[in-house]
RNA sequence: UCCGACGUAGCUCAGCGGUAGAGCAACCGGCUGUUAACCGGUUGGUCGCUGGUUCGAGUCCAGCCGUCGGAGCCA
């Protein structure tokens, strides 16, 4: 096939902006989504990562090679064409393309994924391709702009960015498994949170926030788990449990906000039901502990003080409201051992989780650190966490230690919300779910 | 780690004791307005693996492997 030429060619532009160019000529470069034929006449649905038009080929307006190469091109082809772009109710999208030229880029043969349906595995093994298709489009280009929303907030309300080492020496809570490597000859850990570094970053520069990858060696298979996931974690010095959930409630609005502003046609592929996000704005009702128990044998659920609460228990207090919810003030013994104990109740801690609405789960946990030396250097032993480890943590409390908190938002459960999907897997580009590794 | 479901064509599935099937994909042909196009034809199978029951096993039984979902743990 030869090549165009590019130097009289038409604009080169994007499908997202073919409504710019109705009437006029114009060069588009994609890949062939879906092809239906009638003989004379051929359809192309093409795309190009903004998005999807129909091409229109005639048999006799394009040469005998042109017409037999659009006929041949499998599924996921790669093509570049020319034609002038007209407004058509009959058209997926209102516009198409009455091709005058076109260049196959490369031609693809049977890619496996059909315009029919396919299981989560087969899709999961062909993630790389799976990404190309509309739904995945939508639900990565919300996560796109979840997490952009949310620097954009944190960097306007003043938080510096401040992101945190991977590769750690120990475990920063030591609750959880860690996945562990190597660092020449030494053990190393990947992160399972950037909290410890977070809060002496508050300490140098006030209000901090990291954003990465964090790592969790569970054996967790549900729906809201993934290996490797994102969080975004501010940290503020000066700062309590209340101002802290001020924050949450400023920041989770404002990006639903974004999102509804920004990626409307996005949800509505996905079918989300815009009405209960529009409702998302401050302030999300609290719930203590106390309360949440009291509610959750009301109805009917044999629940001891002191226990953390599981998924169906997370469900039952959503389910009650229309907002996200923050759960306060939990039992000392079901935190990480920096969270601060009330004065007056001491086996009570400075802590919250945020459940999102619609059985979504836990999206944001945080909490009030302890600011004291003796009392965290109790709790370490308590915990039997390695005292050499958290050395550099503990002079955080000696050298101007004040009232902080902090939290941790995990993205994936956050995007899953918001575009109403029922599985974190397809909230992140290549998930890492229990046995899987590829691609 | 525990509980449950499921492994049949490249994909999605049907078949549930008696000759291995359909739709899609691929390939060939037809059609000038298709919308997961349609119509005709062709190709395509160690029925997850191992063993057992039976005259006969995708089909029934056991074990193993794999996948999915849930629990625990967490974001």
């Amino acid at each position: 096939m030869e090549a165009l030429d590019l130097t009289s060619a038409p604009t080169l532009t994007h499908i997202e902006n073919l409504g710019e160019h109705v009437g006029r000529k114009v060069h588009l470069r994609g890949w062939l989504r879906n092809s239906r034929s009638s003989g004379k006449i051929q359809f192309l649905e093409i795309r190009d990562g903004t998005g999807v038009v129909q091409a229109v080929v005639l048999k006799n307006r394009v040469s005998p090679e042109e017409f037999e190469a659009a006929r041949r091109m499998g599924q996921e082809s790669s093509l570049e064409v020319e034609g002038e772009v007209r407004e058509d109710p009959r058209a997926p999208g209102g516009y198409e393309m009455a091709v005058t030229a076109l260049s196959v880029v490369h031609e693809a043969q049977e890619y496996p994924i059909t315009p029919k349906e396919h299981g989560t595995d087969f899709l999961m093994d062909h993630r790389h391709l799976w990404i190309r298709s509309s739904r995945q489009h939508a639900i990565l280009r919300i996560r796109a702009e979840i997490m952009r929303a949310i620097t954009e907030w944190l960097d306007d309300q003043g938080f510096l960015r401040m992101d945190c080492p991977i590769l750690t020496p120990s475990a920063c809570e030591g609750t959880t498994t860690l996945f562990e490597t190597g660092y020449f000859g030494e053990k190393a850990y990947l992160t399972q949170s950037g909290q410890l570094y977070n809060e002496a970053n508050a300490m140098a520069f006030g209000k901090v926030y990291c954003f990465g990858p964090t790592f969790r060696a569970e054996k967790s298979k549900t729906r809201r788990h993934l290996m490797e996931f994102w969080m975004v974690e501010p940290e503020m010095a000066f700062c309590d449990l209340e101002e802290s959930l001020k924050v949450q409630e400023e920041m989770l609005s404002y990006v639903v906000g974004r999102v509804l502003e920004r990626r409307r046609p996005e949800l509505l592929a996905l079918e989300r039901d815009l009405s209960r996000l529009e409702k998302i704005r401050p302030p999300f009702p609290r719930l203590s502990y106390d309360e949440a128990v009291e509610i959750l044998r009301q109805s009917g659920v044999d629940f001891e003080w002191g226990n953390d609460f599981g998924a169906p228990d997370e469900t039952i207090l959503a389910e009650r409201h229309e907002l996200p919810v923050f759960v306060h003030r939990y039992p000392s013994q079901c935190k990480a051992f920096y969270m601060k104990p009330l004065e007056e109740r001491p086996e009570v801690c400075l802590s919250a989780d945020l459940l999102a609405p619609e059985g979504y789960g836990e999206i944001i946990g945080g909490g009030q650190r302890i600011e004291d030396l003796a009392l965290l250097e109790k709790r370490i032993q308590e915990h039997r966490l390695p005292e050499e480890a958290y050395r550099w943590y503990l002079d955080l409390r000696r050298f101007g230690s004040v009232p902080h908190s902090g939290f941790g938002l995990g993205i994936e459960r956050t995007v899953a919300w918001i575009c109403g999907i029922d599985h974190v897997r397809e909230t992140i580009p290549y998930a890492r779910t229990l046995n899987r590794l590829y691609p």
